[in-house]
DNA sequence: CTCTCTAATGAAAGAATCTTCCGAAGGTAC
DNA sequence: GTACCTTCGGAAGATTCTTTCATTAGAGAG
């Protein structure tokens, strides 16, 4: 066998299916196998194989957020009342459930979560805020930085 | 003519094919087209033409990082030395060069911008932070903010 | 070195899909 | 009513997908 199990090493023609599928994830296979310079059989199984183990968590189309009502972008921080792991949990569970939060994570710094969340306005942002997000469970702050500018969002890794 | 001209409103069908491509951008026309509930024939000119006219930006496979060296991830707020126009554009010029650079917005509030980043350790970021980050011109000072669990990463939007 | 075994490869072919053309249906202005 | 415009679904040739199969390359044992 080739590695242990599951940190199977990527050779050169994975790393180049899987960094096509990221820059266009609805290449043909035809088209995938001249660009990674194998035949169209063994792009398709290679292809396939990186789906199946989980190397490609998804495919999906990126929709511009201005053109569905989703324009404004805004960051958050969040502090809990508490640092306990029940607390920690309760607030991840129900953000969980909550549609317009794109990010949410758990960090070391002066806050315990922080947030990406797409509104359609400002004065959305203000109503959900207001009823959803300091209702979280154990919210003690939250300080809000609306993006006036997106300058790089969702960048492609580079690998 | 239903619409003025850039505000085109989506109907229905375009929200669905919308909706079903940004949840599996490997959807085949015909399978889009029964999911939709319209001919392939007219799916596909619905599709195509949301490509066309810049509702669907992209379609892009999700790696997951882990496979890729790319387990870390950090947010760094950053603070310029100066608020003038030339000082945020250079600073925007060049931090589009780093390919570790996930998200990069202008925000208003403590900090000029944040950053969402990549990398494959803390060691890696230090490494990168000494190096290229507090090197980008113009920043007075970082604050880093060391992701310990992805809560939510990348969520869909809903509309 | 040679043999064997395993895993991966490319050619091939039937099945499925894509893409475009065409006539029809529905709505609107006059 | 009539002309016009847009969008629709069916149809069909071109293309692609997906699997099968024989072959090749490489690792390991003797």
């Amino acid at each position: 066998m080739k590695e242990s199990s599951e940190g199977t090493q990527l050779d050169r023609i994975d790393s180049k299916i899987l960094r096509q599928l990221q820059r266009d994830g609805r290449l043909s296979n035809s088209d995938l196998a001249k660009l990674v310079g194998v035949s169209p059989a063994t792009c398709h199984r290679r292809t396939e194989r990186l789906f199946r183990e989980g190397y490609v968590r998804g495919v999906h189309a990126d929709i511009d957020p201005k053109c569905i009502e989703r324009g404004a972008l805004v960051m958050v921080g969040v502090v809990l009342d508490r640092s306990t792991p029940e607390s920690f949990a309760a607030f991840e569970t129900a953000i969980r459930k909550l549609p317009f939060i794109l990010d949410c994570h758990l960090v070391a710094g002066d806050f315990d979560y922080f947030l990406k969340i797409r509104v359609r306005d400002m004065a959305d942002f203000n109503r959900l805020h207001g009823s959803q997000l300091i209702a979280l469970p154990g919210v003690r702050q939250t300080r809000t930085f609306f993006v006036m500018k997106e300058v790089v969002d969702g960048a492609i890794l580079d690998f």
